[in-house]
DNA sequence: AGCACGCCGACT
DNA sequence: GTCGGCGTGCTC
């Protein structure tokens, strides 16, 4: 091998929000370090930062004068290879962002560190008694919200929390829990964790795996026939809820790790349970479970291990796509649907089609489950892009369960209180609660009402900062805007017409969880939602009280609809399925779709069978009455046959652009000049590029910030990227308006 | 995104 | 008269 001369400049990308390197001169001293893939410290403005060097030159085209140089080089070997520059380099181009952005967001924070702390985590422990605290929160509100928000989160958290768990839910970093330390409001300690977290279960016993149904073998034989080929290749398995999806990853993956190489598992992070370890433990000794309680420290100790080769199989959310695995084999995206494989900050990537561009590059299967498949994923499947394989029997031969839909326009309130449990479903609750079996209630909204009105003069009480109606809870007895957090007492008499008599309308999971008390005064219920599941590890816990049946009834929103699996539930009711129908998104149907059939999937599951109640008042709408009869494929025909008709994905491509800020004129002269650009360049195109808006954000304030967005709907990926080119001037951040780029959009709120 | 420069309102 | 608000421009 030769030794070519060294290259005199580096280019840099940097963790800032634009689209371009940075070249720097490397100094004769470094110039044996600085190699693709390191990252240095250099100068940048008036501050020094860190960055990737991603290429080398002979020359740049900066001018002398304008040129810096690199300060030092913190890396002794690249911590990235050329197939995972090539990754994010394609990340960065095709959402539209800076390659430093991706690039940090592809390494773990504890690589990145320079050291990190071992197993010692802060510990913060309120000192004052709550009555005193909670004073002390009201008094310092003005003048700090963030300690006020430590404060009263710890007050929820029962007094004490890790100073990590702090920071994730009071949305606070350190210095506001430091000063409140100074003040001696908390104490604050150095621990050693031991077993505070829920996912390191010990030694799990290893078990045989069972024997494949026909069905999960030919499923198997198919993936394992491509990953045989060691191609590129994508596998889409539709299975029912309960259909063992589960043991064909498990068994496919084993045949791969026998054959040397390595996979790559992606769930949603709520399906990463002790369950779901213990089940991924139970047959493979060299796994890596990267999930969100991890430390820095620990996260660190992962990634070096999976880069050396030490592990088979790594399982985690979103970010564990950029595991660096020496011999990638398979990915499996389980639950492929997910809204939460999407990031929703920069860089805005969806983990699922990031997982098929790495496997592409990589030339290793890509395997994606799931009882409601994306229509995307579904529509490839058609096209012949994917490779599709159905699991359409549950185990054990057990039949989906029997689903109902009741319409609540002819539902009257029963007795003189109004109920938002029908009668038919209070019945078949009660039926299942007299043979000692249990009962899931799903309610898409926390809180006990989402409005507050006067039905004397028609005024609805709205968040004075984001123009969307209040939500009342009555745990706290306070008016809770759901966008912003902002907390109010209700007002006691109607602020238009004085009406002494507020009404609380519509339903969310307190008002539910009240209607169950008073029905079933004798039987145990618990509510779950985001408000009564803040203390750690209570979610666990209340499950596996659940499981040992020490709950009768369960109310939830989101957090019961997916993934578990109860065989003494017997009814399971949706209370109200229309919420995510009139949302104007286009993906709305398929949500609710997904969202029914889901929770069907939760019951009818052993002998004891299993019923499941929808209450809606759209009973003949196509999303429900699909998903009443568990049938997909007419649901699909009919939902692609409108996405068509429309061009709306999977026919095109999807792009929103949102732009916000305090002015609410300037907001829409930025969208509309946006709008101008991406019309001029369409023209230019002459293809079937659609632009859809500008208009108000369905959440149109937020905070005091107006938010106006825009979608663009293009019929490739490269047309795409030459109208955000052209318009790439105007969504840097300007006058007062902050434009954001969402490629492939999931949410249009 | 930061960070500083720069130009208009309420205070020691 | 200054301290400080955030609009604007720039980063090899």
């Amino acid at each position: 091998m030769t030794e070519s001369p060294p290259k005199p400049y580096a280019q840099v990308a940097v963790n800032v929000p634009l689209r371009r390197l940075f070249d720097y001169r490397i100094p004769e001293t470094h110039a044996p370090r600085v190699r693709v893939g390191v990252r240095v410290r250099v100068p940048f403005g008036r501050r020094t930062l860190t960055g990737y060097v991603v290429g080398l030159a002979d020359e740049t085209r900066v001018p002398e004068h304008q040129i810096r140089e690199i300060i030092s080089v913190r890396d002794k070997e690249p911590l990235l290879d050329d197939s995972m520059l090539a990754l994010t380099r394609w990340i960065a181009e095709y959402y539209h962002c800076g390659w430093g952005e991706v690039l940090d967001a592809a390494l773990p924070a504890g690589v990145r560190r320079k050291r990190t702390k071992k197993r010692e985590v802060w510990f913060v422990a309120l000192e004052l008694p709550p009555e005193e605290a909670r004073a002390h929160q009201d008094e310092i509100e003005k003048r700090s919200p963030a300690q006020a928000r430590v404060v009263r989160t710890l007050l929820e958290l029962g007094g004490q929390a890790w100073l990590a768990d702090l920071k994730r839910q009071a949305k606070i970093s350190f210095p506001s829990v430091r000063s409140l330390a100074d003040k001696g409001v908390v104490a604050l300690e150095k621990r050693t964790v031991d077993t505070a977290d829920p996912l390191d279960i010990g030694p799990v016993e290893k078990i045989t795996p069972p024997t494949l149904t026909p069905e999960q073998r030919r499923a198997f034989n198919l993936i394992t026939a491509r990953s045989d080929q060691g191609r590129f290749g994508v596998v889409l398995l539709h299975g029912v809820t309960s259909s063992g999806k589960t043991e064909v990853y498990l068994q496919a993956i084993a045949r791969l790790v026998r054959g040397g190489r390595q996979a790559i598992v992606l769930v949603p992070e709520i399906s990463l349970t002790p369950q779901t370890v213990r089940h991924f433990k139970s047959r493979f000794e060299r796994l890596a479970v990267l999930h969100s309680r991890l430390t820095d420290a620990e996260r660190k100790e992962q990634w070096h291990r999976i880069r050396a080769g030490e592990v088979d199989v790594v399982i985690g959310a979103r970010s564990a796509v950029f595991a660096p695995v020496p011999e990638l084999g398979m990915i499996v995206v389980d639950e492929e649907h997910e809204n939460s494989f999407k990031q929703d900050a920069t860089p805005r990537y969806n983990a699922r089609d990031v997982a098929v561009v790495r496997a592409r590059r990589a030339g290793a299967l890509v395997v994606l489950g799931s009882a409601t498949p994306a229509l995307e994923s579904h529509y490839n499947a058609i096209v012949g892009k994917y490779e599709r394989v159905e699991l359409k029997g549950r185990i054990g031969g057990w039949p989906l369960p029997p689903v109902e839909v009741v319409d609540m326009t002819h539902e009257r309130p029963s007795g003189r209180r109004l109920s938002y449990i029908s009668e038919r479903l209070r019945a078949a609750m009660a039926v299942s609660l007299a043979r000692d079996e249990q009962v899931i209630l799903f309610i898409n909204r926390r809180g006990f009402a989402p409005h507050v009105s006067c039905r004397r003069c028609g005024f609805v009480l709205r968040c004075d900062r984001c123009d969307v109606s209040v939500n009342y809870h009555r745990r706290y007895r306070k008016c809770i805007c759901h966008q912003c957090g902002r907390e109010f007492n209700p007002p006691q008499t109607c602020p238009e017409c004085a009406n002494p008599k507020l009404f609380f309308g519509g339903v969310g999971t307190e008002r539910v969880e009240d209607d169950v008390r008073a029905f079933f005064p004798d039987k145990t219920c618990v509510r779950m939602d985001s408000d009564s599941m803040k203390a750690r590890n209570a979610l666990e816990e209340v499950l596996s009280a659940f499981r040992r049946h020490e709950i009768d009834i369960l109310v939830g929103t989101q957090m019961i609809a997916k993934g578990l699996d109860f065989p003494r539930v017997t009814t399971v009711g949706v209370v109200w399925a229309d919420t995510q129908l009139y949302i104007p998104d286009f993906r709305s149907r398929e949500r609710t779709f997904q969202l029914v059939a889901q929770v069907a999937g939760r019951t009818g599951r052993g002998e004891r069978g299993g019923v499941v109640i929808v209450q809606t008042s759209v009973p003949d709408d196509p999303a429900i009455r699909c998903a009443a009869r568990h049938d997909y494929d007419s649901f699909a025909r009919a939902e692609l046959e409108e996405r068509r008709r429309h061009g709306f994905p999977p026919f095109s491509r999807a792009c929103r652009i949102v732009c916000h800020g305090r002015d609410e004129e300037r907001v829409e002269n930025q969208i509309e000049a946006i709008a101008d650009v991406v019309s001029t360049t369409v023209e230019k195109l002459g293809e079937g590029t659609q632009i859809h808006g500008p208009a108000p954000a369905p959440l149109a304030r937020v905070k005091l910030d107006y938010r106006f967005h825009l979608l663009i709907t293009t019929p490739s990926p490269q047309s795409l990227r030459t109208i955000l080119r052209a318009a790439d001037s105007l969504l840097s951040r300007a006058r007062g308006v902050v434009s954001t780029v969402d490629v492939d959009p999931m949410s249009m709120l």
